[in-house]
DNA sequence: CAAAAATTCTAATCTGGATTAAAATAATTC
DNA sequence: GAATTATTTTAATCCAGATTAGAATTTTTG
């Protein structure tokens, strides 16, 4: 019946699962939020979540993990059409805001990384790692092509993507606020880079 | 012996106290931390905490107090001295980020205010909405006076604001770094509004 | 120094919430 | 539709960590 494993019923509820706690552990913290908490946004009982993980630390590791998958798609895109280091940027935080506010969202605010269990940590904090390595490439490949004004690009996409973390923090769903954020962001982050 | 109210050995121990609270709380979450992780810093014992403050909730919203009065003296002192918009905002930046590297750090990230119970949260909220319309009064000053460039007051607000209480997610003490910090990060977040 | 006050500790208690096992229900398969 | 498999629930257990009471210690005062 299913086409792939993505498909399965089971991985549709693991989805929904993951969005849901996701929502939780953004306004509530990890500890924070009860597996109940997280069970009553599906109907469920906080028994029934270990149908599909192991523990609540898992639960955190694996919203992590589709946190970061979501960041690399968004820039995957954006390299594949941005046409200059400006533009590849543009691109990205226009398709990382549009993942997070939209049918992929709630993500998960990677803001509790120390609770997980060494193993997991590593991996996240390697993920995590990896996706600043490229933002920042991309910020060197717009100096580079003179698109983007010289800058301290550590500091500059510690800046950028400070504001990105940080929204879930204030965007509730609001549909309104939502065609704003997609609109304006993008333009107001990149604004200070732009050369000349 | 003492000369005023803040310079009591127990005000002291207190305001030490809310300082490895901060310290933990930015690096674990609220329920992340526990009294005794705390207490650790201190190296005090967990249940010696209580004779400072009547629960783990209430050291989470003196924290978050802690937080705002940092944020509004930063502003203040910025409002002093900023001779338009632009520079205002830019004085604001730097002496937030010094006071939250320095000797007043570190400094509460408002990150788990559903934790707090209705009456704090109220009115850490209340801090916390005033001083983003503060924000937000600077830069349409700004706009006003012709130093900042039109723009939607509300997002940019945001965006500026989610980079600075990002920061302790990812500073941890470097002094190398945090004189960077203080150095360029003004200049990124500002370098975006100026007009012309 | 002795008494009083302030601070910290020891040793319990108490509780929310994670976790588990087994039973019950729902969905699929043949 | 009976058997099998997948999903969810009920009903415990279990424990970390918050909280408390009272004792012990340190600091201050006269």
């Amino acid at each position: 019946m299913a086409r792939n494993a993505a498909e399965t019923r089971f991985e549709l509820q693991k989805d929904r699962m993951l969005r849901a706690a996701a929502q939780c552990f953004n306004q509530k913290g990890f500890s924070g939020t009860s597996l109940k908490d997280v069970a009553d946004v599906l109907r469920l009982t906080d028994a029934a979540l270990y149908y599909y993980v192991r523990n609540k630390e898992e639960l955190v590791y694996l919203c992590y993990v589709r946190a970061a998958d979501v960041g690399r798609e968004a820039m995957e895109s954006a390299r594949a059409e941005g046409w200059d280091g400006l533009d590849t940027v543009l691109h990205y935080l226009r398709y990382h805001i549009e993942l997070m506010i939209g049918a992929r969202g709630p993500i998960a605010i990677m803001s509790e990384i120390p609770s997980l269990k060494p193993s997991h940590r590593r991996q996240v904090l390697e993920l995590s790692r990896r996706h600043s390595m490229n933002f920042e490439a991309i910020i060197e490949a717009g100096i580079a092509d003179g698109s983007i004004a010289p800058c301290d690009v550590r500091m500059t996409g510690n800046a950028i993507m400070g504001s990105i973390n940080w929204i879930p923090k204030w965007y509730h769903g609001d549909p309104d606020m939502g065609r704003k954020l997609v609109a304006e962001f993008p333009r107001i982050l990149t604004k200070g880079l732009r050369a000349g």
